[in-house]
RNA sequence: GCCGGAGUGGCGGAAUUGGCAGACGCCCAGGACUUAAAAUCCUGUGCUCUUAAUUGGGCGUACCGGUUCGACCCCGGUCUCCGGCACCA
């Protein structure tokens, strides 16, 4: 062992050793108890970051730790290679986006492996490999066959001027990133997942999630939004029409004074109108569809619509109401009309004074506090009922129920539940994605490839020009298919999937990642999963988390795979920012992992970035901070120096024969306790850092003893090096080397407590009066509180704090604390 | 607007169940080593008053109040910052 601690020459001799020896290589083993860490895969943009670092850098502290428990631990990585990126690289460069997206991969595995993270290779994946996509078609298939995948017309963002369909992302300020052209809509035919038919599952699946932010939990919830109410049938006046609305309140039904229908209402086609206002409804919902993108964003929009001359019937009271048309309703949402209470909802309140239509109370506060009669601005809270029938005096909601039930047995109210969420829109107009294993056949419709022939494969003669619907289309061999029901020519779909679908369901390739018969072994998934803990960005707390449960919950109920909940356990690990400010190029704070390896190495970089902050908070970055995290790993290296000089056999057994040695082995022994507390239950590896430096602390004063306890120390730096072997694996597997051990410190167990070196003689308690420490001494240990208080208010300084004073009370904590209360 | 989360020294952060606030690290200061510097090692380091003193006291976890022998922690209210959703009926 060199005195000099020389990371560069180090990491890569582990680097390599690692790789040559398969280390990190896993098979299922049914004797031992599984454990499946991962981390988030990156998209391969080619440069690691330091958000990357961190979050790899977790990963590999649980994945390493639970091996040296005893797990049998799967810790794979891969990259979700389609997407975007790779496609404006290709226009720009004028190749095809694999060779990017290669390149890039290969470029980042090497960094990864820089790291010296514990990653099982032979099991990566990438999304945009032949026999990834394959199985990503395969399960299309599945979905569709199942009716989970079905056809629709919607509109997709488009550029007049790129001629292009355009990602939410790519708009700017409503205009096209790329020229600034103001963004249109425009229809087209596309693919769904029928992700509503599990909201239930998907939101009460949530409550079984304890191993989950709660924020993570809500944030979903929000998303599905699933709200209780009634569907409520508005009979328009002269026709056998009628207006289907969804409301949450019930109770406010006496007090609908119009109804409004939203601007794509298929009713309004079907509706007798007179030419004038025919001409208006045109001309608003034209304004409404050019204003939609641009003013979607601001704020408080002011209300406008549309009279359509005719009348609808309060279905509770026979009152004739106007029937309105407003962009303030959603066509997508419950219905897309709704009646208005202008009374009690805010929205319909602005309508209803800019139009000049009725307000009628139907509630009013217990306490009277608003004049309902007089308002001059919507009464939304609770109260008692008025105007309201039969329900009038009664509180507004336990009327909710008593609606509905009343009203139901007329057949005009139903109980229904509603989702904010919609069905999943998968279709992109995009080359650089796995292709939809569908084809067209005039007259016997779509119907999927059959699986002999997939993957259906992405075709290399097509051009990218940033123009046109896809780069697919430009494909002379692509879409041309035979129909498999009546040998007719046919057309294959030229759109290809989110990526999203790709990176729903890699976790479970992982698990059989080489599988080319299946798309993988229900064996070897019923082993492995579920994820036991999951590490990844909050940016992906609600679509790739809840399409990934969705994925899981639709494979299982195929047959599949079994259990709902792919991730057991969450981790939502913070930024990286740097003088307060997120690290970018255009502020100059960037901080590249490259350059941190170069000048500290590896397990530097590591060790600081778990030391600087708990993992789920910000993590701001401080070169200081890296200098002081590499002065440790030289005083950690420095002790396994002065083992080696100082302790000349590798003999650990001792007697603890001085305080000294009973300190040092107490020390050690509370450190391995905590570190594994931290560790393996809290995640707060910043804390497990900071106490295995406060016991370097303590050997360093150890070792100028003069009693000095070879093996004690000897003992103390061998389980040093353990636990921080998950931390800094290449340093540490270097002393262990030195230390005269020949087999890997990766596979090393970890250490064991000698709980009786963790018993003291004597324990420092506070004595506080009236809440206020004023002294510190040692007693004796595990003293009752009965004992201890009686002994200590016979002692003399406690008696000189007391002071002949009159105690009112006296609170005794063992081993902890004595307050006296004085008068 | 609605729903979350946070607020602790000069800085990053600790305090796990209501029981010593400020662990650990950074910065800074002093000392040792050195011809010198760097590196390293050691010591000090919340604020404030007081003292010959490393003596003695006061204040202190965003702010105001409450519960308690005792509150960074629990309760009520206020402010600020961050995140998510946003005309969802």
């Amino acid at each position: 062992m060199r005195e000099v601690y020389n990371f560069k020459a180090i990491e890569k001799k582990w680097q390599k050793a690692w790789e040559e020896s398969n280390i990190y290589i896993v098979e299922e083993d049914e004797s031992k108890e599984k454990y499946y860490v991962l981390e988030m895969f990156p998209y391969p943009s080619g440069k690691l970051h330091m958000g990357h670092v961190r979050n790899y850098s977790i990963g590999d502290v649980i994945s390493r730790y639970k091996k040296m428990k005893g797990f049998n631990v799967l810790h794979p990585m891969g990259y979700d290679a389609f997407g975007l990126p790779a496609e404006n690289a290709a226009i720009k460069h004028g190749y095809l986006p694999d060779k990017w997206t290669y390149e890039n991969m290969g470029e980042m595995t090497e960094q990864l492996k820089e790291l010296g993270l514990s990653y099982d290779w032979d099991r990566q994946v990438a999304t945009c490999n032949e026999d990834y996509y394959k199985w990503m078609q395969w399960i299309f298939i599945q979905f569709f066959n199942n009716g989970l995948a079905y056809k629709k017309e919607s509109p997709v963002n488009w550029c007049p001027s790129c001629l292009t369909v355009l990602a939410n992302e790519q708009i700017v300020d409503g205009g096209c990133e790329r020229c600034g052209t103001e963004v249109t809509k425009k229809n087209l035919y596309q693919w769904y997942l029928k992700i509503t038919d599990y909201a239930d599952r998907l939101v009460d699946g949530l409550d079984d999630l304890d191993g989950w932010p709660s924020k993570v939990k809500i944030m979903q919830k929000n998303w599905i939004g699933r709200s209780y109410g009634a569907e409520v049938l508005f009979k328009i006046e002269n026709t056998d029409l009628n207006i289907k609305v969804f409301t949450t309140r019930a109770d406010t039904l006496f007090g609908t004074t119009y109804v409004v229908l939203a601007p794509e209402h298929s009713l309004l086609k079907e509706l007798n109108l007179s030419d004038e206002v025919r001409e208006k409804l045109n001309n608003y919902v034209e304004e409404t569809n050019k204003k939609s993108e641009i003013d979607r964003s601001s704020t408080n929009l002011e209300k406008t619509g549309v009279f359509l001359g005719i009348y609808a019937e309060n279905p509770v009271n026979g009152k004739k109401i106007p029937i309105y048309v407003s962009d303030y309703v959603l066509m997508g949402y419950g219905t897309g009309a709704v009646m208005a209470v202008p009374a009690h909802d805010e929205r319909d309140f602005e309508f209803a004074k800019k139009f000049g239509l009725d307000i009628l109370p139907v509630i009013k506060p217990e306490d009277d506090s608003v004049d309902v009669n007089n308002l001059t601005e919507a009464y939304v809270g609770d109260g008692v009922m008025i105007n309201s029938g039969e329900f009038n005096g009664k509180h507004n909601r336990t009327v909710i129920k008593e609606v509905v039930e009343t009203f139901s047995k007329e057949g005009i109210i139903q109980s229904k539940v509603n989702y904010r969420l919609r069905d999943w829109l998968i279709s992109r107009q995009r080359y650089w994605g796995t292709p939809i294993p569908m084809i067209y056949c005039e007259d016997c419709g779509w119907m999927a490839e059959k699986e002999e022939n997939l993957p259906v494969l992405l075709p290399k003669d097509v051009e990218f020009t940033g123009k046109g619907e896809s780069p697919i289309a430009t494909s002379k061999s692509f879409q041309n298919a035979v129909c498999h029901k009546c040998g007719k020519p046919a057309t294959r779909e030229i759109d290809t999937m989110d990526t999203f679908l790709d990176s729903s369901w890699y976790y479970l390739r992982y698990c059989d990642a080489r599988n080319s018969e299946k798309i993988f072994d229900k064996k070897k998934v019923d082993y492995w999963m579920n994820v036991d803990q999951y590490i990844g960005g909050v940016e992906h707390a609600i679509l790739h988390l809840m399409y990934a449960r969705f994925f899981q919950m639709a494979l299982s109920d195929l047959g599949f795979t079994s259990g709902n909940e792919p991730f057991k356990n969450l981790l939502t690990q913070g930024m990286v920012i740097k003088d307060g400010r997120k690290m970018s190029k255009s502020i100059g704070n960037v901080v590249t992992p490259a350059e941190i390896i170069e000048k500290y190495g590896a397990d530097t970089a590591r060790l600081f970035i778990l030391f600087a902050a708990p993992p789920e908070k910000e993590l701001d970055w401080s070169d200081d901070g890296v200098e002081g995290a590499y002065r440790f790993l030289n005083r950690v290296y420095k002790l396994a120096f002065v083992a080696q000089e100082k302790c000349h056999n590798n003999d650990c057994s001792y007697t603890l024969s001085s305080k000294d040695d009973k300190e040092l082995a107490f020390v050690l022994n509370k450190t391995i306790q905590k570190v594994a507390q931290d560790v393996g239950e809290r995640f707060n590896f910043n804390t497990a850092i900071s106490s295995i430096m406060e016991l370097v602390n303590a050997m360093y004063k150890y070792k100028e003893l003069p009693n000095f306890n070879e093996g004690l120390f000897r003992d103390a730096v061998n389980k040093l090096v353990l636990m921080l072997a998950p931390f800094t694996p290449h340093i540490c597997e270097e002393m262990w080397e030195s230390l005269g051990y020949e087999e890997s410190v990766c596979l090393q167990s970890w250490p064991e407590i000698d709980e009786e070196a963790l018993v003291r003689d004597t324990v420092e308690i506070v004595v506080q009066l009236n809440g206020k420490v004023k002294l510190k001494m040692d007693i004796q240990s595990d003293m009752t509180r009965e004992d201890m208080q009686s002994m200590l208010l016979e002692d003399e300084k406690v008696k000189q704090l007391v002071d002949g004073k009159n105690i009112v009370k006296v609170i005794a904590v063992p081993n902890k604390l004595l307050n006296i209360v004085l008068k």
